[in-house]
DNA sequence: TGCTTATCCGAATGTGATTCGGTTTTCTCA
DNA sequence: TGAGAAAACCGAATCACATTCGGATAAGCA
């Protein structure tokens, strides 16, 4: 695990760019995005530094904004949210967007996107039952100024994750 | 911190259901949806439960697969990539969504699900500028059987989570 | 060249995760 | 209805790992 004298020399010469990500920089991130219950002694060993040199990245990476937290990932379907849906609204006013804005509140909905478009927004919801998402559904329709609502339902999720470090 | 004897006798038998979430789980899969650097100790002061017990529980929720693990957030943007954006790929063909499922190894790719429709498929993508995102359009759009690829640049996001408990 | 800052890291300390083992409650079955 | 098994709770103890400390080295800048 620790390097030998040499390359301890070679890892401090390439990595002096400050503010800049370097390859281990992205790899520590690469792992914790994955699985941020790893340990300093595991991290460590996965990009040949010592724990607390480890330690010291990740607390510059949290500092640096570029870590942003860590988060329990559930299970939707498990919680009874069975139905993912993408909702692409197509709105005819600012107010209307920002009444779209408002539904951020909402348990089932996970992401609030104002799309690229003549004001669009993109919706993702978790919905328990069709039922309950059309409720959803008429009440985003029934919003003064929204022209249009296409529903997308997912029917299989190959992938779901956040930004990738590589 | 400590209920008196009523209140946890209370608490024992409302929540004698198994294997069906009681609020709570609910109020601990929130609380750690969120952040799940809590403390069991900090969990405990916010159920009225001992940390131990906390702790059996969501032993519990990993067993049974509602948490499925816990990963660090990125931020998208410090990482150099910066433009989100979300693609719905008609396809004409089962072997064409078969070919863009294989895009789920791609670095920039965050999300894949086939959709209702014809041969829908669902992209969410967080490009490095604009160059990068065409590349890939192209590279998808010259796959044989894509019949349309619609593409949805992210101006603002609003929210960005997972799925809710509540 | 000298000073400051950044990075690394072995050893030590601090914190919280986890276990242990006992008690209580709930559920199931005869 | 009672017995047994399983589930849930939890105080105390132990364990594991996070975090700090302080020194050394390297890099950047004037």
């Amino acid at each position: 695990m620790a390097p030998s004298d040499k390359e301890t020399d070679a890892i401090r010469q390439i990595r002096h760019h400050p503010a800049e990500l370097d390859s281990i920089d992205r790899k520590i991130l690469g792992a914790l995005a994955e699985d941020a219950s790893r340990s300093y002694a595991e991290l460590s060993k996965m990009v040949n530094l010592s724990a607390p040199a480890v330690h010291d990245r990740v607390k510059r990476l949290k500092r640096d904004g570029v870590i942003k937290g860590t988060v329990a990932i559930l299970d939707g379907c498990k919680l009874g949210r069975t139905l993912l849906t993408f909702l692409l609204v197509d709105t005819s006013s600012y107010s209307a967007t920002r009444k779209l804005l408002t539904f951020a509140e909402r348990p089932e909905v996970e992401e609030l996107h104002t799309v690229a478009g003549d004001g669009c927004v993109l919706i993702k919801v978790r919905a328990a039952n069709t039922e309950s998402l059309e409720d959803f559904l008429m009440e985003i329709q029934s919003l003064e100024g929204v022209r249009s609502v296409r529903s997308y339902i997912a029917l299989s999720t190959f992938l779901e994750r956040g930004p990738s470090p590589d």
